[in-house]
DNA sequence: GTTAAGATCTGCT
DNA sequence: GCAGATCTTAACG
């Protein structure tokens, strides 16, 4: 499978958090290997969004946002649940795509034993805490080379230039949420949430 | 040293 | 649909 290089990463970052849908994201671990199709992103600005961790400067947590395009960037919310997002612009940048949603394709098994066992498929992935539990997403990859096993992206060389995306504004946040910069596969069933219809 | 808030999920009503 | 769990981080004194 063709992983995504760097280049992929250093574009305008919603062009990035687009061109994600439909790619796949690997995690290869003794046990055997999870894969997932992309299905919702979510962009968070270096400037002018106070939404971004990178909003005040850097700090020890966000350190990894201003790193090099195509590393991970993961940090740890609400006393259980691990986030993982794409960093992506020039080094020293700091803004991040975070992968909100995954349609699971490898190691679906292996999901439901990480998440629980009578898990139904479309809670498995869909939502950023999911995913990282059931793709065993830590903070020992923040800042790990996305290019590289055990964890890494991958083109899908299947994909389709007229699938449909559509942009809403992001969840879960207080500040900056008229901004749309939440990119979804219109119609998927592994969303974090029912797209909003107007 | 202390405190308040958070890019969420689950279970219960 | 809504409240509670739970703990790291950052800001403030």
């Amino acid at each position: 499978m063709q992983r995504l290089d760097q280049s992929f990463f250093k574009k305008d970052i919603q062009t990035v958090a687009r061109a994600l849908l439909g790619q796949y994201l690997c995690r290869e671990t003794e046990d055997g290997l999870v894969s997932g199709i992309i299905v919702e992103t979510e962009a968070y600005l270096s400037s002018g969004d106070p939404a971004c961790h990178a909003h005040r400067g850097m700090t020890a947590r966000n350190a990894k946002m201003f790193g090099p395009p195509g590393h991970a960037y993961i940090y740890y919310i609400y006393g259980s649940h691990y986030c993982f997002n794409v960093v992506t612009g020039p080094t020293g940048t700091g803004e991040a795509v975070l992968i909100r949603a995954v349609e699971p394709v490898d190691g679906i098994d292996l999901m439901r034993h990480r998440r629980g066992a009578g898990c139904k498929l479309t809670n498995l992935t869909s939502g950023p805490g999911k995913l990282c539990q059931a793709f065993a997403i830590d903070r020992s990859f923040d800042g790990h080379d996305l290019q590289m096993p055990p964890l890494y992206l991958a083109m899908n060389i299947e994909i389709n230039d007229k699938m449909a995306v559509r942009v809403t504004p992001r969840i879960g946040i207080s500040s900056a949420r008229d901004m749309p910069l939440r990119f979804v596969l219109v119609g998927n069933q592994y969303l974090s949430r029912r797209e909003c219809l107007e």
